[in-house]
RNA sequence: GCGGUCGUGGCGAAGUGGCUAACGCAUCGGAUUGUGGCUCCGACAUUCGUGGGUUCGAUUCCCAUCGAUCGCCCCA
């Protein structure tokens, strides 16, 4: 025997029992959203590579080093999508919808996306997203609406301890003058921090800040603050947002060391955690991109959005206990006591299903021992049996496998008989 | 990219430098010749991730490799 083939590092099956859970997410997340007024776009799982060197930052670990390049043909350098936002940003600039009727427009995804990592306790190379993005307005109203959604969403799933960590990292303007001031901290301790914060210190500052080293933290401790550089404008906005939160009663914590890992993020900066999940307590990230419309090469729109990982959240409530329900067992289980039955079972198996009622049939010519078993094991409602006799007089058994009660019944009535016990 | 742990039948899991590689679950057959969930009996790994080495002999020791898993970094 030959070698087999095994699953790509980091992908998953999803296999059945797994799948319903799945299902179950995803359409209590859909309702959600419908109750928001969100509307789900689909893009395409790989974009031109430059979607994402110009959207996500060229500088930032998720496209120095995780990206999936595409080998193609042609001369369109391709690469699977590490996150959601450039995806629908690039759409929405697209697709000119910018002019639609609805603004700002309130858009929503959830699929697969692809970063080349180390997995381990959720995370993994194929993971899935779900996210919201809402492009066309300011209004700090709106990104307290993006938060609570998130909220509301793992409230709904019955999370509890879960952590808002919000922040400002201010516009561009803002965050030069921060650069500056952090700086003039930062070098003169260069050699004492951590290797990897030497090299943020180049690329992006303000992650120093953000780092878990102790000993970083303890030489940053007096490092300025970007909310103490914010301007007029930023520092109301970030107000009125926290106040908007305060109404809808939900609890946050400012964190002025939030830094999110990717570089379009302006103003609103948020975190949702949960205690332990594993090594990665992060279950939801997300922002303000004011500047990425722009970037993207469309109209200057203001943008605001979050995604989070569907692994993440099924993680999350298996640590938490949260049974998801999941429907199982079928209808009706048709058994054959003698192979001339077979085909009068195949029709009434068919008959039954075109009824709306789930039924199944033994396709291993096992005994009747065996097909009661598999019955069971299905945890069918009912059984029913077609023998010589049965056959005969055009009717089977039908047995109610609960009660263990049976009767016979003609076969033309047995549909219509199972539909009204079931209902 | 770096580090820890692990790799025995469909699944879970014991084990030892050398007798037929425990056991549990599942599966199949029988006790019960047309009926399940309980019970009892029986069957089911020329083989211990892969390749190489040490040895008279290796699943057990060594090396390599692949994979899984957890953690670092980063992120959802």
């Amino acid at each position: 025997m030959s070698s087999s083939i095994k699953i790509p590092r980091g992908t998953q099956d999803l296999m059945p029992g797994q799948v319903e859970k799945w299902q179950y997410v995803e359409n209590k997340i859909r309702d959600i959203c419908a109750r928001y007024n969100y509307d789900e776009i689909r893009t395409p799982l790989f974009e031109q590579v430059e979607l994402f060197l110009r959207g996500v930052g060229e500088t930032t670990d998720v496209v120095q080093k995780e990206i999936y390049r595409l080998e193609t043909k042609g001369e369109e350098k391709l690469a699977l999508r590490p996150e959601g936002t450039a995806g629908v940003v690039r759409s929405f600039i697209e697709k000119k919808l910018y002019g639609a009727a609805n603004q700002p427009q309130k858009l929503f995804y959830i699929g697969p996306m692809y970063r080349y990592e180390r997995p381990q306790a959720g995370r993994f190379r194929q993971f899935h997203q779900f996210g919201v993005e809402v492009i066309g307005a300011t209004d700090p109203a709106v990104d307290a609406e993006v938060i609570s959604l998130a909220m509301r969403i793992y409230q709904a799933f019955g999370l509890t301890g879960l952590s808002v960590e919000i922040n400002s990292v201010g516009t561009i303007e803002d965050r030069k003058s921060h650069r500056a001031a952090l700086l003039d901290v930062l070098n003169p301790v260069r050699e004492e921090l951590c290797e990897d914060c030497r090299s943020r210190i180049d690329r992006n500052p303000l992650r120093v800040l953000d780092c878990k080293n102790n000993k970083c933290q303890t030489l940053t401790k007096d490092a300025p603050s970007i909310l103490e550089h914010l301007s007029d404008e930023s520092k109301e906005h970030f107000s009125t947002v926290l106040s908007y939160l305060e109404g809808l009663g939900i609890p946050y914590n400012v964190n002025p060391r939030l830094v999110r890992g990717l570089d379009y993020y302006t103003r609103t900066a948020f975190e949702i955690k949960m205690a332990e999940i594993g090594a990665v307590e992060t279950l939801c990230g997300g922002g303000r991109y004011n500047g990425l419309v722009a970037e993207l090469g469309g109209e200057d729109s203001p943008g605001i959005g979050f995604a989070f990982g569907v692994e993440r959240l099924l993680l999350a409530l298996e640590k938490q206990n949260i049974e998801i329900p999941v429907a199982t067992g079928i209808d009706c289980y048709v058994a054959i006591q003698t192979p001339d039955a077979k085909g009068q079972a195949f029709v009434l198996v068919d008959q039954l299903r075109q009824a709306g009622i789930s039924a199944e049939m033994d396709y291993l010519d096992r005994k009747m021992k065996a097909q009661f078993k598999a019955a069971d094991r299905l945890e069918a409602k009912f059984t029913v049996v077609i023998g010589e006799s049965e056959l005969a007089n055009n009717t089977v058994v039908l047995k109610e496998m609960a009660t263990g009660e049976q009767q016979e019944v003609p076969a033309t009535e047995l549909a219509g008989l199972l539909s009204s016990k079931l209902s």
